[in-house]
DNA sequence: TTGAAAGCGGTACCAT
DNA sequence: ATGGTACCGCTTTCAA
């Protein structure tokens, strides 16, 4: 069933169905009326790729992830679709995984697949020596990355402020009287460093000795955290406050703790990050910081829309975080 | 850049160029590396929507689940996603949420979109009484269920054995001195049917009595848990087992039964399902069913290849669950 | 308000 | 091995 079907059937040229397709207002009523009434009866759809052959889009996103098994990303992914469908926009995801060569090969494939645009979630997007691939990509089609600072004219970023974060975490903490703070990290994203940055400042702000040996990277697996902390409680070292990266470090650290005989937060208080559905799952629920997924997502695609319009737009729009209190730390 | 000016560059016609394009093998060497040259040169791709003309297709399969946001169902767009890439297939991601006219939309939408098969993600797609919306959808492309059972001529259908997980983990609790084993769900899907039908088909089996007091239907939130089996308690009702058709619920419950004073699993064991990140975040850890969603989802794939491909496939895949055993119960 | 016709950028058949 | 060309189904400009 194609359009020359339906004119033959209305009894009028393709163009007259192809406006009535557009709503185009230069019909009459009457035979808007024919038309529509017949590709109902037909079940018509018009061709996507006719269509898109014509205008060169066929209004599709491309998404861009590590992995949406991930519940971060999982979380952003299910907002942006959910935000895109309304504006009339399809997704189309890409899972990439971290190595850059594959993240390159679907950029290209998305710019093959003629999107309209690209929305780069998380902040594994920014390589730490070189985002030419990045650049490229922006210079054809309009950008977005969420979480992730790339200094590049044609992108847009919206972060959500970690370092205030972190920084706010110390400073709490320290009002609570800890001075040595248990630092766990995974990766060294930019987002990752925007933390350990806060966590540093902070230090530093305060008047506190930065411990070094109480910043520790772990592989982000129950066992290697478990490990960790042993090799940690058997070289003597002390802490009295636990900070992590993300909920699932934290709470490995909490069950660390517990094995050990200590209460949390009476003798250990800790906070975790992300302010995921793991934080009601652990004893005692895990106080965390809320990164803003939702308003990060819901912003970069407001901001997607503004540049469609043509709008001038700002290149970076930063969220604050908020710390979500419930049994693992009170202030 | 199209064929038009690479054509012109190498002094060749567009039916070459198209030919290089394709991989045919009636190009000359010689022929085919100049035109090679030239692309690369001008970084050109082809034009996606007039291949999709003229093919009918452009290589995407429709993606379709309720929510990626569930752990559960972001695993299984994973996995799929990842297995589709090297076929050469791209994925248009719809999540539907639980509204069956939302569900039909997407469907039709998928469907204008020209996809050229669809994947359908969870129970939730299975409707009590009318599915003819599916029918409709898999008269017209490949269309595959992943864990609900469909019974149509054209749909093919991917399920795990939560019948058969559900009724094993009842005989192994009676084997283990339960008889009054509490049951928590909290929705009436395909799938949790399945399993509320084994957990009663064991009790008949194993001349059990039947207490439709144990069996409890709850909203999927830690409060409404909570509030549920405290009424439960002020009246009287005991047992001492749980099963629960989800990880958070079960780790809900555990909560609850913790708070009480009850140490698990010695006085009460619990075990969850789905085997999720959750279960190694709860003290103690979770035992949990394997629902096998990554086994389900590369077998769906491998269908629709083999769909594809023209063989001739069976309309039924099951798969066998597994109980993976943590502290929570050990058998 | 309507129609005719020229693209859009490929694929594939038919000649040569 | 290569070229010419019809065709895929729509949008849009220009005329009427």
């Amino acid at each position: 069933m194609t359009i020359y079907d339906i004119a033959k059937q209305a009894g009028v040229s393709i163009a007259t169905v192809s406006r009535v397709l557009n709503g185009s207002s230069n019909v009459s009523a009457k035979t808007k009326e024919k038309v529509l009434a017949i590709m109902k009866r037909e079940d018509y759809t018009p061709n996507i790729f006719a269509r898109g052959l014509g205008l060169n889009s066929i209004k599709m996103i491309g998404l861009l992830c590590t992995d949406v098994s991930d519940i971060f990303y999982a979380k952003a992914v299910s907002v942006i679709e959910n935000a895109l469908k309304p504006l009339g926009f399809n997704s189309m995801l890409c899972c990439t995984g971290n190595n850059l060569e594959d993240k390159k090969k679907y950029m290209d494939l998305l710019l093959a697949n003629r999107v309209d645009a690209l929305i780069l979630i998380g902040s594994t997007f920014k390589e730490k020596t070189d985002n030419s691939h990045i650049a490229k990509v922006a210079a054809q089609i309009p950008t977005v990355v969420i979480n992730a600072l790339i200094d590049l004219p044609t992108t847009y970023c919206v972060v959500c402020d970690q370092f205030q974060a972190m920084y706010d975490n110390v400073h709490i903490l320290h009002k609570h009287g800890h001075d040595r703070i248990l630092y766990l990290y995974d990766v060294d994203t930019y987002s990752s460093n925007q933390k350990l940055e806060g966590y540093k400042a902070a230090h530093h702000d305060l008047g506190l000795p930065l411990h070094t040996e109480l910043i520790l990277k772990v592989n982000h697996n129950k066992k290697d955290i478990l490990d960790t902390l042993d090799s940690l409680f058997k070289k003597g070292i002390t802490f009295s406050a636990v900070l992590a990266t993300d909920d699932y470090m934290a709470i490995c650290s909490m069950h660390s703790l517990i094995a050990r005989g200590y209460s949390i937060p009476k003798d250990i208080p800790v906070i975790g990050f992300n302010n995921s559905m793991l934080c009601e799952c652990s004893i005692p629920t895990l106080t965390s910081v809320d990164n803003m997924v939702e308003s990060l997502c819901i912003t970069a695609v407001n901001l997607l829309t503004d540049i469609f319009q043509g709008k001038n737009v700002t290149h970076k729009i930063t969220l604050s975080a908020q710390l979500i209190e419930r049994d693992s730390f009170q202030s």
